[in-house]
DNA sequence: TTAAAAGATAAGCGATCCTTATTGCCCGGA
DNA sequence: TCCGGGCAATAAGGATCGCTTATCTTTTAA
């Protein structure tokens, strides 16, 4: 048994809404005899007449039968077209994103608050981790997208450069160094630095002897800054994973070496982006592309 | 937003469950490059891949959506088709008949019982109403089919001829009648005659004059029989009417006149009948026409 | 590196679907 | 009774579709 077509489906069904081929044809956009043909042939498909004959469009008992039936599969098939439509042109779906945790606090509240006014009916999911975990999470296909500064090269990903964030020198206000406008590393050394993550950045710079000789690593963003408030000492940040508005800290760029975090876009390279995800990335290229900034 | 075709939704399933095109291909007895160039038109008609182009054969995430989503709706399909199909072939169907009494307990146990091994999916409801309503319940399509004398000629209804039914002579086994072999009308006279639904066939006959002396009138076939057996008079019933098996009571077949009552089928005139209907219409003409006795 | 297998592409052809033009039917009004 | 008007059926023609065979390209595995 071959196949049904949906459109002969939906021209019986407007037949009988209508009460006339004629009447039919015109919501159709049809002519008369492309509707009667194509319910004759579907009638001798199935061996039995849907319409009775001579008499005025009335229908049979088979195609009293018939008809609901009909009515349920194309009010099936045209949800699920909508449905699938509306996916594939990006105006509807699920998008996973994972950020580090600067991204997610600084960039994406404003960036997501306009793309959810945008697309109303894409749903977002944001994760914020570490720069090296956000990449496995794309690589694996936990999320769609990523928005971080690149661990290490990996075939599997796909990096577009979005824009850079500058490292600068954090301590508190009322410390010697912070009525420098600038800095170099030669004015830090003597200091105690305190590492975090985003101190790997200066590792391959003139800097690098600073990290080295470093006694104190802290990962976590809320105890750096409490030990920098305590005057424990003074680390290096890229400005974004800066605390914005902080009363007691302050942030002064360093211009020798001057050193940046390349914060991009990562996708799984060989793998299709779903609709919604494509619409996400030509908005954040669009927003916060280099020439956006 | 023109209409899928369940086909190209069929194909697409199929590529995915065989995990290539050529393994899809030999399972629909096509050649790959239809479907090749099915799935792209479906591709470009959606705007999105579904497969992912380079990599061999997995989906893309918009794929991975819509596998499900057209699963369903294929799904949908092959049932209805295969229901409306039955259908149409009369293999299933729940047909309504209607009968006059003597039919309904004489003819239609061992007929039914042939017809639903016969077509093990029909359902059938069988209605027993004397010959009037029997044709009215058809032409207001209560019914389908009515078996029964016509009542009286009706241009929106179809009769077919099934079998004639001997009218008789009714009494008890000890009356003095019941030693004949037949009876023609005038020793019927002096008898004390009870007229029942069945008499007014006796109107016109040489016989009119017995049934307008009678002065009792049972339509109840139980009260009739016990006033019968109870000796209270004798009566004429077509064969058929006649409880087989009977003990106390003789069926006498009246000669002179000879008056039959014409058993046959009816149906609505201009209405097509359900499939399972026409099976039953056919069934019933080949086991009950005429020549098939 | 080569052979095998799979998908993409091209050309051709028959079926399908829709159009316009015409015929046939039924019904209501003069 | 005859005549038109509305509607469905039919016919003929053309564009498109869907499938086939043949060929090319790419991938895979020995």
């Amino acid at each position: 048994m071959s196949d049904l077509k949906i459109q002969q489906l939906r021209y019986v069904i407007t037949v009988v809404e209508e009460g006339s081929f004629h009447g039919a044809a015109r919501r159709l956009h049809r002519t008369q005899p492309a509707l009667s043909m194509a319910v004759r042939e579907l009638e001798h498909r199935l061996g039995q007449n849907l319409f009775e004959r001579g008499s005025k469009n009335r229908l049979t008992p088979f195609g009293e039968y018939c008809i609901p039936r009909f009515r349920d599969l194309v009010g099936q098939h045209d949800r699920m077209a909508k449905d699938v439509v509306s996916h594939a042109d990006g105006t509807q779906g699920h998008i996973h994103i994972a950020t580090v945790p600067s991204v997610a606090s600084r960039i994406m509240p404003a960036f997501l608050a306009e793309f959810i006014s945008r697309f109303p009916d894409i749903n977002i999911s944001l994760h914020d981790e570490n720069a090296h975990y956000v990449c496995q999470m794309v690589a694996h296909g936990e999320v769609d997208l990523g928005i971080t500064s690149i661990w290490q090269s990996d075939e599997d990903l796909e990096y577009t450069h979005l824009f850079e964030d500058k490292i600068g020198v954090v301590c508190r206000k009322d410390h010697p160094l912070a009525s420098h406008e600038t800095l170099g590393w030669r004015s830090l050394q003597g200091e105690k630095l305190i590492r975090n993550g985003t101190s790997r950045l200066l590792m391959s710079t003139a800097a690098a002897e600073l990290v080295e000789n470093s006694a104190f690593y802290i990962s976590n963003m809320i105890s750096l800054i409490a030990m920098l408030e305590a005057g424990a000492g003074i680390t290096t940040l890229p400005r974004l994973a800066f605390p914005e508005h902080n009363a007691n800290l302050r942030f002064i760029p360093l211009h020798d070496p001057e050193v940046v975090r390349r914060i991009g876009l990562v996708k799984a390279a060989n793998r299709t982006l779903a609709p919604a995800a494509q619409a996400m990335q030509a908005f954040l290229l669009e927003k916060l592309g280099q020439d956006a900034g």
